[in-house]
RNA sequence: GGAGGCGUGGCCGAGCGGACGAAGGCAGCGGUCUUGAAAACCGCCAGGCACCUCGCGUGUCUCGAGGGUUCGAAUCCCUCCGCCUCCGCCA
C-alpha cells in the first residue's frame, strides 16, 4: 500500500515512479478523487457527530421537560442525517482502499528499466561453471535412476506438478534445511516453523491478495489459504504491532512447505520438479528501520550467494527490471543458478525489499526516539528453495556413472559423500 | 461436538446507561533526591482518521467482531469469533 498522504502531496512524483512499472496514471487520479471524496464525508460526519454528542450530554444535564424535548428533537435530526452519511462514508473508504490496494510499490530509483525477465541486469557471478566430459543428465534422469524422485507416482496420487521425494532426496532436504539454519543463526535469524494455512489478512498484507488470488489454494470452507511462501505468515507475525527500536532488526528464518497453483503456466517447465505445486523452503524475513533496508537487502543477497556457492553451485546475481517486480517489491535481486540439465541459468532464490509497502498494509510499526510510531520496512529472501536446490545439486555434481557427489558442507548432515 | 464461565490500554484490574478512551496497580519513560544505585516523591505513558492558527492543538472513531435498543452504550439485547473449565471424541 502506498502512502495516501504522499500521493496527495506529491502526485506527480508518484505518478512518474509508477509509470516506470507501467501503471496507468488514471489509476492514480482515481485514487486522488476517491481520497478527496472520503475526506469530505469524514469532515461532515465528524462535525455532525460532535453536535450529536454535545447535545446528548446537555440532555443528561437536565433542564425543563420542554428544553429536553427540543434537544431530543434536534439530536434526532442530526442522527437522521448521519444515518444517510455513514454508509456513504464507509463506501468511500472502501472504494479508496480497494483502488489503493491494487497499486504496486514505488520502484527503487536504481532498479533497472524494462518490462520482463530479460531486462534484468547482471550484478555479479559466483562459483565455477561445471564442466563435463560426458553427456550430462538432467535431474529427472538422475533422480529416477537413483530412486529418489518419483514423478509418475506423484502424478498418480495428486496430479501433474506433484512428485514424491524418497530416500536420499529426503535426507538431502533435511541436510539443506539444517545447513541454511546453521548459516543463518549467527546472523540473527530466529528459526521459525509458521502456520502454512493463514487467514486472508496476512495474504492481503503481503499483497498476494487481492492481486494474485489465482495463484493461491483456498480452503473456502474454513476461510483459510495455503501459503505460497512463509513470507506470508512471517510478515503477519508482527502485524498490528509496534516494536521497540532497540529490538531492530528482527530477523526470521522460516521453514515451511509452499503451495502454488501455478495457474497460467501451462506448458512452462513441465519437465521434472522445477515448477511444482508443493515444495519446501527456508525463507529469510527481516523487519528493519527504514534507513537500513537497502543495507539489509544487500545482506540478504550476499547470504544467498554465500549459501549457494557454499554448495559448489555456479550462478549469477541479477537486478530485476521494474516491470518484472512483484507488487510489494521496490527492488529485487535474484540468484540464477546454472543448471547443466537445461544448460540455462534459472532462478533459485530471490530477495525483495518491500520498503514500507507491506508494513503499511500489515500495520507493522516501531516507536522511534521521539515516541512516534513509524512504519517498518520488510524484506524477504529465499535461503534455500529445497526442490530447486536439489535439482541444481544433482545436475551440477553428477558424475559419468550417474552417481552424484555430495558437497562437503552437506556431508556431515547427510552422512555420505556420494549418492549412488 | 455438549454444558458452564469469560473477553476492558504492554500486563493485572475497576467500571454495569449520562462528560469514560476509561479509576487503581504493575511495567516503561523523564525528573527530584543520591558519589552511584535502590527506596521515596513528582510528571508522562493506547491506536486510527480528519482538520487547522501545525501545537506537548481541535474534532471524531475504537473497551473481542458485527448488528440492534436509546437523545446517549464499555455498560442493555441479538449474532458471530476467541479463550478457560468440565464432559465426549481423536492423534
Amino acid at each position: 500500500m502506498l502512502d495516501i498522504r504522499r500521493i496527495r502531496e506529491e502526485p506527480e512524483t508518484i505518478a512518474a515512479a509508477l509509470a516506470r512499472r507501467g501503471v496507468d496514471p488514471d489509476a492514480l487520479e482515481e485514487v486522488r478523487a476517491l481520497d478527496a471524496r472520503r475526506r469530505e464525508l469524514i469532515t461532515e460526519g465528524d462535525e455532525l457527530r460532535a453536535v450529536q454528542k454535545q447535545r446528548s450530554r446537555e440532555i443528561g444535564g437536565a433542564g425543563s421537560p420542554q428544553e429536553r424535548e427540543a434537544l431530543i428533537a434536534e439530536v434526532k435530526k442530526v442522527s437522521a442525517r448521519l444515518d444517510e452519511l455513514e454508509p456513504a462514508q464507509r463506501e468511500a473508504e472502501e472504494a479508496l482502499e480497494a483502488a489503493l490496494a491494487v497499486l504496486p510499490n514505488l520502484p527503487h530509483p536504481e532498479a533497472p528499466e524494462g518490462e520482463e525477465e530479460d531486462d534484468a541486469v547482471e550484478l555479479s557471478a559466483f562459483g565455477a561453471r561445471p564442466a563435463f566430459d560426458f553427456a550430462v543428465r538432467d535431474h529427472v534422469e538422475l533422480g529416477e535412476a537413483l530412486g529418489i524422485i518419483d514423478i509418475p507416482r506423484g502424478v498418480k496420487v495428486s496430479g501433474s506438478r506433484f512428485a514424491f521425494l524418497l530416500g536420499h532426496a529426503v535426507l538431502l532436504e533435511f541436510a539443506l534445511v539444517r545447513y541454511a539454519l546453521d548459516r543463518l543463526a549467527p546472523e540473527g535469524f530466529t528459526p521459525v516453523i509458521p502456520p502454512v494455512l493463514t487467514r486472508e489478512e496476512p495474504l492481503y498484507g503481503t499483497a498476494f491478495l487481492p492481486t494474485g488470488a489465482e495463484q493461491i489454494y483456498a480452503v473456502e470452507r474454513d476461510e483459510l489459504y495455503l501459503v505460497g511462501t512463509s513470507e506470508v505468515p512471517l510478515a503477519g507475525l508482527h502485524a498490528e504491532e509496534i516494536l521497540d527500536e532497540a529490538d531492530l532488526p528482527v530477523r526470521y528464518a522460516g521453514f515451511s512447505t509452499c503451495f502454488r497453483r501455478e495457474a497460467g503456466t501451462y506448458g512452462k517447465d513441465t519437465r521434472g520438479i522445477f515448477r511444482v505445486h508443493q515444495f519446501d523452503k527456508v525463507e529469510m524475513f527481516s523487519f528493519c528501520l527504514p534507513e537500513r533496508s537497502e543495507e539489509e537487502h544487500a545482506r540478504l543477497r550476499d547470504l544467498q550467494v554465500d549459501l549457494l556457492s557454499g554448495l559448489g553451485l555456479h550462478g549469477r546475481v541479477v537486478d530485476i527490471a521494474v516491470g518484472d517486480l512483484g507488487a510489494s517489491a521496490a527492488r529485487k535481486y535474484d540468484c540464477e543458478v546454472y543448471l547443466p540439465g537445461q544448460d540455462a541459468y534459472r532462478e533459485l532464490t530471490s530477495a525483495s525489499n518491500c520498503t514500507d509497502y507491506q508494513a503499511r498494509r500489515l500495520r507493522a510499526r516501531y516507536r522511534d526516539a521521539e515516541g512516534e510510531n513509524v512504519l517498518l520496512h520488510t524484506l524477504n529472501g529465499t535461503a534455500i528453495a529445497v526442490g530447486r536446490t536439489i535439482i541444481a545439486l544433482l545436475e551440477t555434481h553428477q558424475r559419468a556413472d550417474g552417481t552424484v557427489a555430495v558437497p562437503e558442507a552437506l556431508q556431515p548432515h547427510l552422512g555420505t559423500e556420494v549418492l549412488a
